[in-house]
DNA sequence: ACAATAATGAAAAAAATATTTCATATTTAT
DNA sequence: ATAAATATGAAATATTTTTTTCATTATTGT
């Protein structure tokens, strides 16, 4: 049995185990590494079990004892890592000889996410990462727009925001009713729109108008030279990456960003919230 | 001292060492499993020496004994797999110690979010996407479940399926009719359900009845362990990584996963058109 | 070639580790 | 509510593993 059989075991039988061997099915899954090299004494220490239990563990899923189960989770660090090198090998090869050389669909795309993450880096600082938290915090309501491609990024920001407790609108265009959700913004408010090419045109008009009304504008796109970029307060620059000519990576990169404001922006209200009391 | 550090001595005190010596010092370098993770009767033999003299070769590069550098060999088999991943935790150890380096906020993240891209990669196979791709292709409908966190998420996925052509429906809750949306769910359709935990009820819930129906039910989850797991036809697991306690970053990693999913989907659909014609 | 020094390996001793046992607690079924 | 069955954990035991010892062998310098 190799160690990806024995998870599999350990999901089928998870749930006519007991309390105890749960508790440690859980354990056994989540620290791998402590169960392929650690003694029985210092593992059923740090998973809070008495180490009877680990033998009774091992026992209930067809091992001799302890010790042979182990060999299985250090065979399964040996492979993993034999496996992790040649992956590692393979891309430097690629990269050294520009060949296409057979890499799995999910690589490409995992290697394009790290790249778009490194732009990401690049093109934002964190000067307008506080610069957008000090404006959002200090809004009565945010307004989140964004359509289509960009939608998902509008609906994560907006749970984030609730559960920070600021007030915000999503305008998610429901009963097509996009424009009319756009003139609830009031002065006082703040804007965050989301968009890139091709720009929805939407969105476009919505901020020039809330750019007229005075309302600060904070654009998430993907070049200062975007028709956006005109009517923002501030602009927060993501380029995108391709790969295979798709570039809904960008959207990874995006969450990214979305989970830095939004933690920049609870720090803010933190210091604020210490600063009144 | 760590295992790079100890490959160094061993080349650097090479010559210095008695024949025997130097016998395991090759033995070691070309076998750096065996001295991680077997007894010194096993080395011993093995390299064809006698067991003390693995005391010795210890003792001889400043070991109080054999264990003690196994340790070494062990902890380098253990950082191979997650040399990235140590930085990240390294990079949480600093920020404990109120840290000298000022990394950003946005750097925290990126580091984060690039950690969640090979933890994918170590997770979900490439076999696990064909196979999903399969079953969405062969879908009359595809119903895609995902509520509160893990709602982005769908919200990009119905987008993308709707590129493709592919009808589907985004159970979005939309007044509350969750449950009512799910009854729309019917054979020959296919589930593509997100929960993370802490698991939505209603998600769950849908999983079980859907799966009942003998309708094909794809999961992403964060762990095999997960309550929807059991239901699964397919399960994509996917971990979580934390930056100052939060857990977003897994978004970021979704994103990645369903556009290699939708891609995938891609292929098998052309594939299958140019079948028929 | 010879003494002095260092290296070697078999076996004993010591230490660490895994496993079993059994009294007690908990759960399950009636 | 009660008895039967099952699960649990502390401690005793068995086993394995590491380390030390010491008689023997090889190497080095004169």
């Amino acid at each position: 049995m190799d160690y990806e059989q024995l998870r599999n075991e350990f999901a089928a039988k998870y749930g006519l185990l007991s309390r105890r061997l749960q508790q440690l099915t859980r354990y056994a899954i989540s620290h791998p590494n402590d169960m392929a090299l650690e003694t029985i004494a210092v593992i059923a220490e740090r998973a809070e079990v008495p180490p009877s239990s680990l033998i009774r563990f091992a026992k209930s899923f067809g091992f001799s004892g302890f010790s042979k189960m182990q060999k299985v989770f250090q065979q399964g660090l040996v492979d993993s890592t034999s496996d992790y090198r040649q992956r590692v090998q393979t891309m430097n090869l690629q990269i050294g000889q520009q060949a296409e050389v057979a890499q799995s669909n999910l690589d490409h795309f995992i290697n394009g996410g790290i790249d778009a993450l490194h732009k990401l880096r690049e093109s934002v600082t964190n000067e307008q990462i506080e610069n957008t938290a000090s404006f959002l915090s200090k809004a009565n309501v945010v307004h989140v727009a964004a359509q289509r491609r960009s939608f998902p990024i509008a609906a994560y920001l907006t749970y984030a925001l609730s559960h920070l407790g600021v007030p915000n609108v999503l305008l998610d265009s429901l009963g097509g009713m996009f424009a009319e959700q756009g003139k609830t913004v009031r002065e006082g408010d703040v804007l965050l729109a989301v968009s890139f090419s091709p720009y929805a045109n939407e969105v476009l008009k919505l901020v020039e108008v809330v750019h007229e009304r005075n309302v600060p504008v904070i654009v998430i796109t993907d070049s200062i030279l975007s028709p956006l970029a005109a009517f923002a307060d501030v602009c927060l620059e993501v380029k995108e990456t391709e790969v295979f000519g798709f570039r809904g990576l960008v959207l990874s990169a995006l969450m990214c960003l979305s989970l830095s404001l939004i933690v920049e922006l609870g720090k803010q209200m933190d210091q604020f919230k210490k600063e009144i009391v």
